[in-house]
DNA sequence: TTGAAAGCGCTAACAT
DNA sequence: ATGTTAGCGCTTTCAA
């Protein structure tokens, strides 16, 4: 029952009387038809069940349309990027191919497979690999790189101005008084560098280079959890944070403790992931624009597929700062 | 630059000097070839950086091996049985083609794309198509889902014994004395009526029927903390929650409240996620075992495809009981 | 507006 | 062990 082969175009016109031609015509919904013959092949298709072999179709017509999306499983902040990326294609006329990078298949391998899909543009979440790697692998197809700054001409790049986004939330902190701010970072995490070195250059031109101190975090939970840990024996009045779900760990751990969150400590997270806007979480963050980050990578690839004129090799999309409940003064009362 | 075209199997059997025959058996590793070629033509695929065209590859020998993979973006969980999907597909010989569900996005969609992609069987992550619909599909080829149960002859479906792992979790806090024992439930989310039965089942097998409290929840932290609150007014000594993220939810609105956990409430959540390993979170909870019910989905997938004997349609995994540290004695001291 | 024919890159069947 | 031929399902000339 299942075993009878899958309709093809070829049964599509027998059944509507009209050549393979007229069929992929309607099919693709282009011009040079007639109304009838339209209306006679929609019925045929649709009566056997018939679908486009995309396949077929795209090694016919030398080009898949398709873009190669790699990201992390195991990141939220991806998933909203993904997310977005899906949105900003649909408007192009080009779909997406994701492959994942999990515990046990890594970005190489991921990579990879998108080739041989032969996906024509390739968008990496927040690689890992080497600015060489991704140079090389550029020079065959365009490359964008989301999320993460590279410093080489073959790759496109969109990213938020971090060092900017941690201007901002040192601003808004030091606004509210606070002197002794600190830091905790996200390691080799993409876009830690950039916001270490936002955090250092605010500090300073808010005059608080001696009140500088930067911990250890990284991007999980757990790594906010043993920063706040730290925290608590040398307590700052405020903190900003690598991003929203380290921030998250910070928060449980202040909590549990009894530190009052921001009576006694401000927190400042990044990302403004879903988690951030959590009602009973109503976290501070820096948001990076989503819509703005996805619709420029999904252009810039495209653009270059097109050979259309492109201005700098890396878009820089400004962060915003969204106050909410867990900052206030340093000297409250 | 990049316009020249990618190198196909023709050049590299002209580069090599072989036919394309050879070439072909070679790239795929298979016997019928002598040795001097098959170096000579890795060498000339190297030298071309040759790639093999998966999607002409599929289309002449009639077959895919994709495994359609749909699943929701926002939900943690779905990671990690994606993640299990890759591994256990890795050992059979076929690929996966992930198709998300977003927002914007909807379930439908991301299934027709799985089809126009020649995908050979469809495994779907709890899945809100009906019955009606999942059986049409399945019509068309073999479809198994994950994670949600469906009743209908023609799918697959592997899940956690949802019902039961209540029940370890009701045994669990009853034996530790609790009577006043809630339920923050799931709504409609796939697996949250099997759960609520279990539920049922279990504080009536306990004699505790009269103490059956289920309270509305949902997936999400936001929905945890929205039943927590309510919980803060007429207070159990225990609850069990529909899963890791909404327990996190209430765990956050409990601390807050200055609610001790285990001391004052205990709490039990469901899918044993990197959430409740987390150590600051420390969740007692009830484990799916992903790596058994995503081998079981994608051999079941498989075994479809190439006709072996499938004896139950239904293949029901049972859960594990973890408990962490926020479950303790109903009256402690 | 319609149809016939060629061929995308590859593999399978059949030679040699 | 190696080469030749045909054709997967579709789109794209080109001619009618």
């Amino acid at each position: 029952m299942r075993d009878e082969r899958r309709p093809t175009l070829t049964d599509v016109a027998r059944r509507a009387g009209v050549s393979k031609s007229l069929v992929s015509i309607v099919m693709r919904d282009e011009p040079g038809a007639g109304a009838e013959t339209r209306r006679r092949v929609l019925e045929a298709a649709e009566a056997l069940g018939y679908q486009p072999d995309s396949r077929a179709r795209l090694l016919r017509s030398g080009r898949s349309r398709l873009l190669g999306v790699v990201f992390g499983l195991q990141h939220p902040f991806h998933a909203d990027l993904v997310t977005g990326l899906y949105t900003a294609a649909r408007e192009t006329g080009y779909e997406l191919a994701l492959s994942a990078v999990t515990p046990e298949r890594d970005e190489p391998e991921a990579i990879t497979s998108l080739l041989r899909d032969r996906c024509e543009a390739l968008i990496l979440l927040g690689p890992r690999s080497t600015a060489a790697v991704l140079a090389r692998l550029a020079a065959r197809r365009p490359v964008v790189v989301l999320a993460r700054s590279v410093r080489d001409a073959a790759v496109d790049v969109v990213r938020t101005a971090d060092a900017r986004g941690l201007h901002l939330a040192v601003d808004h902190l030091a606004g509210l008084g606070h002197r002794a701010i600190a830091h905790i970072d996200g390691g080799r995490a993409p876009g830690a560098a950039d916001r270490r070195r936002g955090y250092r250059d605010a500090m300073r031109r808010h005059g608080l280079s001696d009140r500088m101190t930067i911990l250890p975090g990284g991007l999980t939970e757990s790594d906010g959890a043993a920063a706040a840990r730290t925290l608590l024996t040398d307590r700052p009045t405020a903190v900003t944070v690598f991003n929203d779900r380290c921030a998250t760990g910070v928060l449980d751990v202040l909590t549990r403790a009894g530190v009052g969150v921001p009576g006694e400590i401000s927190v400042v997270g990044y990302d403004d992931s879903s988690l951030a806007r959590l009602a009973h979480v109503d976290l501070t963050t820096v948001a990076q624009d989503v819509p703005s980050m996805t619709r420029l990578a999904v252009a810039r690839a495209t653009d270059r597929l097109e050979g259309a004129p492109v201005a700098r090799r890396e878009v820089v999309v400004p962060p915003r700062l969204v106050v909410r409940g867990t900052t206030g003064p340093a000297y409250p009362g």
